[in-house]
DNA sequence: CTAACTGACCAAAACGTTTTGGTCCAACTC
DNA sequence: GAGTTGGACCAAAACGTTTTGGTCAGTTAG
């Protein structure tokens, strides 16, 4: 206890000094590079297990420009003032799954609000690699980044960069949503989208639309604010109470918070769910679990999408760029909010 | 566009050359370390912004033995196995919020599994300091990174270890949940714990027990599986059920699913809550906000838990060492099932 | 007038790796 | 037997900083 109570890592030139060699056998044995004689390596090996010796990340770092660490940029929670993600429990998941899966791939995951601010941390700019979940339109991470030249992949496209291939996408396919609460007894469906400026909204609000188009239905489209939560569910509900014609026999709302809302609004106003009108959400989320009834919704799979971000992510770092941007497939998730 | 494509970052020895003074100069005017003329500091100064130039966090890293990141380590999501987010939301928001407080202190903030395996990142052991959440009995990360005299910060005790106090605790007042259940009405209060060995449900046993000793109650105390979630409190409830006497006023239990789940299985058996039985939960959750009605519970505060830990580290790093260790301040959430 | 100090600056060492460009010797090739 | 190959190893450079230990004027103290 009393012995030198800071002790030096041990470092390449202490187990080159006890197997008898230079650093650079040490280094070559250890990282299967050069030409060194079985007995000569085994020595090594032995020296730097005996030791505990394992190399300075840092170091390898500076010399060889890896550093073992992916950056996370989430950009819907670079703009949050509070941090407050009750009930978006996408992200988190997100986040987690890609923590634990880059974990698992040896590398260590880093969280990082908008590198191109100048308050970030300095390290940021020496992460291996990005995944970027959400970008913004003509989102300047992404310009930064390419500028850089460090290797990105994002999470959903950049709808103003449509050169810009290394995406994961979803299958978001509302065609399965449409299908079903059309099997479901529902003829005029309405879509409930946010405010964002990213693929997302634009990609449903246009596929809805065609297939409003298809199905000779006339689109009813409303956009609320992401951020106003199960409120902005309730004032969309409002505005179609008040609009006074006949209520749509479905809704589509893109955020698990607005369906909530929403629908907690119709049924106040005496509509009864899934009856007089069905509910739908985008993406699975605390508040669609928990609604009374339970409301459907597509399950993005934040588990998925994350492994997927950080598989693709680490075969471009390592080399392998033939690989095709992967596909998550969505999976709807049927309750009570839909089955009559 | 096609320069040279890959352009270099600008270094230490761009800057000194732009200003024409030497890397040493440049070093000591950006870091307010020697001393330098005015005229010169501004000269170089404005080349560093001129060239863009920022250090590079490896290289400062290697020779400081700084990094500038900090490592966060949730014990509980070291085993998968029993890693279920779906409505585990506290541990996701305690790392969202401490990677958000940490890099609003200029630090980055990586998630890193249990150092002490081999296959862990060999980053990990560069970092600056460490958060452990939920350590373990003895826990071997703590005596890891104590031998290699990495400053460490854990959130909630180690049971086994009395001598480590740098501990971030909660106030687990459990006589603020007892007397607003006696405010209410309630004069017999039963606990319904888990049957982890850790000090959560040592200590909230023991502060109940104390209290029913001093309002002369008999103490009724329930214990039943963590993991057993929902079903578990309707097994609880049945117990209860069962029994034969008189139901108590008031059920703590101390997870939320567990609350959730003896909730709703009372409320088959034909009671009501609150009126004759109120439920109050111990730890806020998904399950506890959405139940019907919502189940009054005790915020555990994640997000103030985290920037305590970080700012606790902080101290620690940059030196004052005389901080006490911080007590977050947990906050009852009084909702319908605990109202008359 | 000399010694000591101070302000302004710099060259070089150090941090712990990986990689480059060797040397040396033994074993082949012609 | 001269030339070539290749196996086994190593010294030194390089990565981009921070820090140490200077030098060199000019100024002040004795």
């Amino acid at each position: 206890m009393s012995s030198s109570q800071i002790r030096r890592r041990p470092t390449i030139h202490d187990v080159a000094r006890a197997a008898g060699v230079s650093i650079t056998t040490v280094s070559h044995t250890l990282n299967d590079k050069g030409v060194v004689a079985t007995a000569t390596r085994q020595r090594v090996r032995d020296a730097a297990t005996e030791l505990g010796y394992s190399p300075d990340a840092i170091a390898r770092g500076l010399r060889s420009n890896r550093l073992g660490v992916l950056g996370l940029v989430i950009r819907p929670l670079d703009d949050l003032d509070s941090y407050q993600p009750e009930g978006v429990d996408y992200f988190m998941r997100f986040a987690g799954a890609a923590a634990v899966e880059a974990l698992d791939r040896g590398y260590g995951l880093m969280l990082v609000r908008d590198p191109s601010t100048p308050d970030a941390p300095q390290i940021a700019l020496a992460l291996d690699g990005f995944i970027i979940a959400d970008p913004v339109a003509s989102d300047p991470v992404i310009a930064l980044l390419n500028r850089l030249g460090t290797p990105l992949v994002a999470v959903g496209r950049d709808i103003e960069r449509p050169e810009f291939r290394d995406w994961v996408a979803d299958s978001h396919d509302i065609g399965s949503v449409l299908s079903h609460v059309q099997e479901q007894g529902a003829e005029t469906v309405a879509l409930v989208r946010g405010t964002d400026a990213n693929a997302w909204n634009a990609d449903n609000e246009s596929e809805y639309r065609q297939w409003a188009r298809e199905s000779n239905q006339t689109a009813i489209v409303y956009s609320k604010d992401e951020r106003s939560g199960e409120a902005g569910g309730r004032e969309v509900a409002e505005s179609m109470l008040n609009f006074g014609g006949p209520l749509p026999d479905a809704v589509y709302c893109l955020t698990g918070r607005h369906a909530a809302g929403l629908q907690r609004r119709l049924q106040k106003a005496g509509f009864s769910v899934p009856d007089q009108v069905m509910v739908v959400a985008g993406s699975d989320s605390e508040q669609t679990r928990n609604s009374t009834p339970p409301i459907t919704s597509v399950d993005l799979q934040p588990e998925a999408s994350a492994k997927a971000a950080v598989g693709f992510l680490l075969a471009r770092l390592e080399g392998n760029e033939n690989g095709p941007a992967p596909i998550v497939e969505n999976k709807l998730i049927v309750r009570g909010s839909t089955t009559r």
